[in-house]
RNA sequence: GCGGGCGUGUUGUAAUUGGUAGCCAAGCUAGACUUAGGAUCUAGUGCCGUAAGGCGUAAGGGUUCGAGUCCCUUCGCCCGCACCA
């Protein structure tokens, strides 16, 4: 009988829904295994084949550890809040909920297709009130903690207040804005007003000014990884910087935990190279330069990772930006101050990453004293300095750094070199190697010497010290938007307060509109009737990446009303084991939830410091378009190899009338009435269309949708298939070429348990050593391949092996039934069904993966391949017990050997046991 | 510019981690069977050569009895970051 794919699959997807098989307890004595999944924005368009990959991959994963007696979480929900839907809300007035929820039912129905063994009762939705109570509530943490610096972890602000009455700020060290030091009766004497204005200063989650990404299109800031290459992510529209008052959350107090807490994760080396340059972290020296505008004397402060080049600064430069620029411009330099600031401030980020190598500035007019020359050297103003790294000004040295040195060649300042023998006529030398020269005391040192020795100099003397600084930056966590978490923060009088933990989750409003206001106001700030206690509620919603934070500790205890997680569904769960996404959350959501998660370690709500144990990133599955050619002013089309002799136009066609490139006709003259009455020249009796990779997208006609994959060839092919096609991590092409491979494979399988009449043909008889051989090699490989997660090879292996059983006649129970086992994670319907047929009452879930006997897999005798210096002769048949010293006798003995030795001698025989031997001559 | 990775048949890929390169598929070529299907089965399929044999893992060099794998140089491709002082 056929393989009935369709039906098989039905029956089992809703089995498996009647009995919840994958409902997960939260008190088990076997051991834990936590597999997740990054859960997906449910968007308008659906999933395609691509989405399913890493969520297959993880299945697979979960599937092989309860085989293996683990008791697997494997949980799946919605990162359901976020622009798309919002967008969509404007242009159509439908409600983002109503959208969302669609989107939602459209995703489920498509992954319950592919047939995975999530637990469902544990889903989650970001933009479910009872979900984002949690997330309000760690923000009102964030908001009510700060970071000492002294026990290195965040802590209730009530200890910071105490520490205020008894002696003020100055015994403080905190992770804070800039703040004015203070005595404790100081302190006291201050309104309540003034004192929450300095607490905010040291709140984890604070509201402050700084230079955001203004996106004008999208009226909203974003954080810096929403932003590539000066455009937005999502849409890609220019952004701007503006100095704006913003909710931040204190990211950048954890930049040295979350750097020394990459050592111990199970991640792939790039992605945690990825997060060492974003946190950027660069050990230095802060000096302080004495500057003057006119008679004014300031202490300005710079940063510098190069101490040793210091005998070479020539001139100083402040970002556009800086407040020294105010301090030291010179009224007879103002007027040409303010219009290169006006010019500077009118740019995009994106025109100002184009002008990278176009050097503009101007002179402050004020001069700055080299503390250790004495030299009096100009302070310049300048984009290449940037506002929001180090101080904000620096020394510029630009013998020995490139940047530095194209401004002084703009400018004619003058670049003395500092280092023996470098030639800095043509360009900058930015090596840290040589011998130290024109330096002072730092003569003849190396630079690696010199960097130590001047910070201790300078450090002695007092004008500078020892500081690393960090590329990271705090995240601007609010967005001018509707549909995202509201902030439970009220103002009253001006002054921002929290709203109480139990009057949480303070719920969106319902409002008509989700446009920005006239007045350019959040959409929010159309709810008129929303406040608290009289005052107005913070009109910002937060970031997509909110919800995302903390959405694995939620699945361990998705219902508790009580807590975001119960300390017992903690410490049982404790963390991700294996954790399976793309590798764009690299530099966002993965930053952010490891700083989540530290903060809930700091105040004792979860037991692990780090959320995520081992991660892989799946690849990308691209597009495959396909291409047909018209011949330019017809409406015929010539098939690929044939285009060349006509002048053509190229244009995508949809690869679901495609196969194997080759054009369905009918389907293509049906496609369009454009085409109904379309000719084509063919190649002996088709049409082959021309192919390429692109993106997958509607726009190039190249989406393959997983329904009609399963439709096709149904569930257990699609996921053979996209194992199949390469490498997990890999990027790769789509290409439904090669799915009848996987699927004529599950046919063959299945034939093994039934034959063309349909007739149950297994049988009890005893399996012969061959079959025992075939069926513990697949297991010992399928073990190794799938905790490497190399389930490609799983793939292959298992096809090896039902060919070789095929070729051996085998319809034996005694492997058979091991076998289903096996195949089970990868093609779990069919493997159920097979279960069934084989007499079993209870689900696959319940068997044990088979136990991997090597007594199965010895040889006992083994062809040896026999190499003379290196190049293969013959093969020569052992037994496998042979000491090597009897193995290179036997080869000495052999005939054989006498025919390549031409009448030397032989000077040694190695012999690699069970692999080769090697005779040198 | 900096960082990470990759380069193997016509195509996707594999190689027990230094041990017979090309497994398993796709495609192609023959053939069988047929209810002519995008079914099933058999054989062949890296290159040169009738053959013995030789050559082959981007190119060149090195280490080794032995290199796709390790080291150096060059070329090419992909990804990430990018005025971070």
């Amino acid at each position: 009988m056929e393989y009935n794919f369709a039906q098989i699959e039905k029956k089992w997807q809703q089995y498996w829904a009647d009995n919840h098989t994958f409902q997960t307890n939260n008190d088990s004595s076997k051991p834990k295994y936590y597999v997740l999944d990054m859960f997906p924005y449910p968007s308008g368009a659906g999933l395609h084949v691509g989405h399913p990959l890493g969520y297959i991959a993880s299945d697979i994963y979960s599937r092989y550890k309860r085989l293996k007696g683990f008791n697997v979480l494997h949980p799946m929900g919605y990162d359901a809040f976020g622009l798309p839907a919002e967008q969509y809300a404007i242009q159509t007035g439908q409600h983002p909920a109503t959208t969302t929820e669609n989107n939602i039912a459209r995703y489920r129905q498509q992954m319950d297709k592919i047939g995975f063994s999530y637990d469902w009762d544990r889903e989650v939705r970001t933009c479910d009130p009872a979900y984002y109570k949690w997330t309000q509530w760690a923000f009102l943490k964030m908001f009510d903690s700060w970071y000492d610096k002294d026990l290195d972890k965040a802590v209730p602000i009530a200890t910071l207040i105490e520490a205020f009455e008894k002696n003020g700020n100055t015994a403080v060290n905190a992770a804070c804005g800039n703040v004015k030091t203070f005595t404790a009766d100081e302190w006291k004497s201050m309104s309540e007003t003034e004192q929450r204005a300095v607490l905010m200063q040291y709140r984890i989650a604070y509201q402050g000014e700084t230079t955001v990404n203004w996106c004008p299109k999208l009226g909203t800031v974003l954080a810096n990884d929403e932003v590539k290459e000066g455009l937005s992510v999502r849409g890609g529209f220019p952004v701007e910087q503006k100095k704006m008052k913003q909710w931040q959350l204190r990211v950048s107090a954890y930049a040295e935990r979350l750097l020394s807490g990459l050592d111990g994760l199970d991640w792939t080396d790039s992605l945690k190279e990825m997060q060492r340059n974003w946190i950027g972290r660069s050990q230095g020296a802060e000096m302080t330069f004495k500057v003057y505008n006119g008679d004014k004397e300031y202490d300005m402060v710079i940063f510098t990772t190069r101490a040793d080049t210091i005998f070479g600064v020539t001139f100083m430069v402040l970002a556009p930006e800086s407040d020294w620029v105010g301090k030291l411009t010179t009224p007879e330099q103002k007027e040409a101050v303010e219009a290169y600031l006006a010019a500077a401030k009118k740019k995009t980020e994106r025109e100002r990453i184009a002008e990278t190598r176009h050097v503009t500035g101007v002179f402050s007019g004020s001069y700055a004293v080299n503390p250790l020359t004495g030299d009096r050297v100009p302070v310049w103003i300048s984009e290449y300095v940037l506002a929001g790294y180090g101080t904000g000004a620096i020394m510029a040295v630009p013998a020995h750094d490139s940047r530095d040195y194209v401004f002084a060649r703009e400018f004619n300042l003058p670049i003395i070199p500092l280092i023996e023998g470098c030639d800095v006529s043509q360009e900058s030398f930015d090596a840290k190697e040589g011998i130290m020269c024109n330096s002072g005391f730092l003569n003849g040192m190396t630079v690696q010497q010199a960097i130590p020795a001047a910070i201790d100099y300078v450090e002695s003397k007092g004008i500078g010290k020892r500081k690393i600084n960090y590329r990271l930056r705090d995240a601007i966590f609010s967005r001018q938007r509707y549909w995202g978490e509201p902030f439970p923060i009220y103002f009253k009088e001006g002054t921002a307060y929290a709203m109480p933990e139990d009057k949480l989750p303070l719920e969106l409003p319902a409002i008509d509109e989700f446009k920005p206001t006239e007045t350019g106001e959040p959409p929010l700030a159309r709810a008129k009737e929303w406040t608290y206690e009289g005052w107005p509620i913070e009109k910002s919603t937060m970031p997509g990446f909110a919800g995302s934070s903390a959405y694995y500790l939620r699945y361990m205890d998705p219902k508790n009303d009580k807590a975001l997680v119960s300390r017992e569904a903690d410490e049982y769960w404790r963390n991700v084991d294996l954790y399976i996404g793309g590798t764009e959350h690299a530099t966002g959501h993965l930053i952010y939830s490891r700083f989540w998660n530290k903060f809930l370690y700091d105040l004792g709500y979860v037991c692990e410091q780090e959320p995520f144990r081992k991660l892989i990133n799946q690849g990308m599955i691209q597009g495959r378009s396909n291409f047909v050619y018209r011949i330019k002013g017809t409406n015929t089309f010539v098939s690929c190899g044939l285009k060349d002799n006509y002048d053509t136009t190229e244009i995508h066609v949809d690869v679901n009338i495609v196969h194997n490139d080759r054009l369905d006709l009918e389907a293509f003259k049906a496609w369009s009435p454009e085409y109904a009455t379309a000719e084509f020249i063919l190649e002996d009796g088709e049409y082959v269309c021309g192919y390429a990779v692109e993106k997958m997208s509607k726009s190039m006609y190249n989406v393959v949708n997983p329904d009609k994959i399963c439709a096709d060839y149904g569930a257990d092919t699609l996921r053979l298939y996209e194992m199949f096609l390469g490498p997990l991590e890999q990027s790769k092409p789509w290409d439904t070429k090669g799915i009848d491979g996987v699927h004529r494979f599950l046919r063959k399988f299945y034939r093994m348990f039934l034959n063309e009449a349909g007739e149950f043909c297994v049988s009890d008889e005893k399996a012969s050593a061959a079959e025992l051989k075939t069926l513990h090699k697949l297991i010992e490989k399928e073990s190794w391949d799938i905790e490497h997660f190399s389930f490609n090879t799983t793939v292959s292996a298992f096809m090896i092996a039902v060919n070789d059983l095929a070729a051996l006649g085998c319809n034996k129970r005694e492997i058979l039934e091991p076998m289903v086992i096996l195949i089970s994670p990868f093609a779990p319907h069919v493997a159920e069904e097979l279960w069934s047929l084989l007499g079993h009452k209870e689900t696959i879930t319940y068997a044990s993966f088979p136990e991997f006997n090597p007594a199965y897999t010895v040889e006992d005798s083994f062809e040896y391949p026999v190499s003379f210096n290196g190049k293969l002769r013959f093969k020569i048949t052992l037994a496998k017990s042979l000491s090597q010293q009897e193995a290179a006798d036997a080869v000495r003995s052999d005939e054989r050997t006498a025919k390549y030795l031409n009448g030397g001698t032989i000077k040694k025989i190695i012999v690699v046991p069970s692999k080769i031997i090697n005779v040198v001559c």
